[in-house]
DNA sequence: CTTTAAACCTGGTCGC
DNA sequence: TGCGACCAGGTTTAAA
């Protein structure tokens, strides 16, 4: 289920448990994930204790002595916290700490990773080309305007590129674009630099809003049964095809860019 | 170099 | 109730 808000609400979720703990040993019951999981990993890994629970665009990393976790929890992935239970289907592997606590990753579609990546973070090829943090002072107007020179494509595609900058996936796309006004199909080369401005703002608004929320149910975090904490984020157009615009009430339009949905109001979207 | 399509997977929904 | 088609929040890799 994860952009970038799901992935910080997550690493927020689990950080107060990881950070300081000993890691025991891991069991992995489906290696088959985006990649395969290392099969040494247990073996890697116990003993060693974990120093911080990072993120870096959606990738979490969990820095242990001697490298980093690299989990990515792809389309389907979640993590949360438990005490021992059976597995249930699609659980995939338990991180199972000294304290007797587990860090359990869940993934039916199994497009996430668990990676072992070991010594400097800047050699780790996943991280190497990624763009700014969206939430970072790096990711501003001036920025976005010089990034739409160097290629031709829409807006919508521009803004999910992750080398232009991270975390903004198909959901918050659609949604930054609703909030600043500007219709998806905009070729990049046409926005002015106020529409930049405004794009840029709503980017980091409609994220770190969501990272809020997600915050409010974090205490839900380490329920046995339930969802980590995802939250209902008020969404303007996404998933509301045919729905009447909050603003305006024309139909909500839904198109496909890139063989991703869009969504935009075609009053309110110029 | 850019751009597009296919691939990795399971599960839910919709129409017949 | 069953079946096929299509859809899903991501990213990499191959092909054009």
């Amino acid at each position: 289920m994860p952009e970038l808000p799901e992935v910080e609400t997550t690493r927020r979720g689990i950080e107060p448990y990881l950070a300081g703990s000993q890691i025991a040993k891991i069991v992995v019951r489906q290696r088959q994930l985006r990649w395969p999981v290392p099969a040494n990993l247990s073996k890697v890994l116990s003993g060693q204790r974990i120093s911080a629970v990072k993120r870096r665009a959606k990738y979490l990393l969990l820095q242990l002595e001697q490298g980093h976790l690299v989990i990515h929890l792809g389309m389907s992935g979640s993590l949360r916290i438990i005490e021992y239970q059976r597995p249930q289907k699609h659980d995939h592997i338990d991180l199972i700490l000294s304290s007797g606590k587990v860090l359990r990753y869940h993934d039916p579609r199994r497009f996430g990773s668990f990676l072992w990546h070991q010594g400097e973070l800047e050699s780790l090829s996943q991280l190497a080309d990624l763009g700014p943090e969206p939430l970072d002072k790096a990711f501003n107007a001036s920025y976005l305007q010089e990034q739409a020179k160097r290629r031709q494509r829409s807006i919508k595609q521009q803004i999910m590129d992750q080398q232009v900058v991270v975390g903004v996936g198909n959901i918050y796309a659609s949604e930054a674009l609703y909030l600043s006004g500007i219709d998806p199909r905009r070729s990049v080369q046409t926005l002015s630099s106020k529409e930049c401005q405004h794009l840029v703002l709503a980017i980091k608004d409609v994220l770190s809003s969501a990272i809020e929320q997600g915050g409010t149910t974090l205490r839900d975090f380490t329920n046995a049964d339930g969802k980590p904490g995802y939250f209902a984020q008020q969404l303007h157009v996404y998933g509301r095809a045919d729905e009447p615009c909050d603003q305006c009430g024309s139909a909500i339009s839904r198109i496909v860019q890139g063989k991703r949905a869009s969504y935009y109001c075609p009053t309110c979207q110029t």
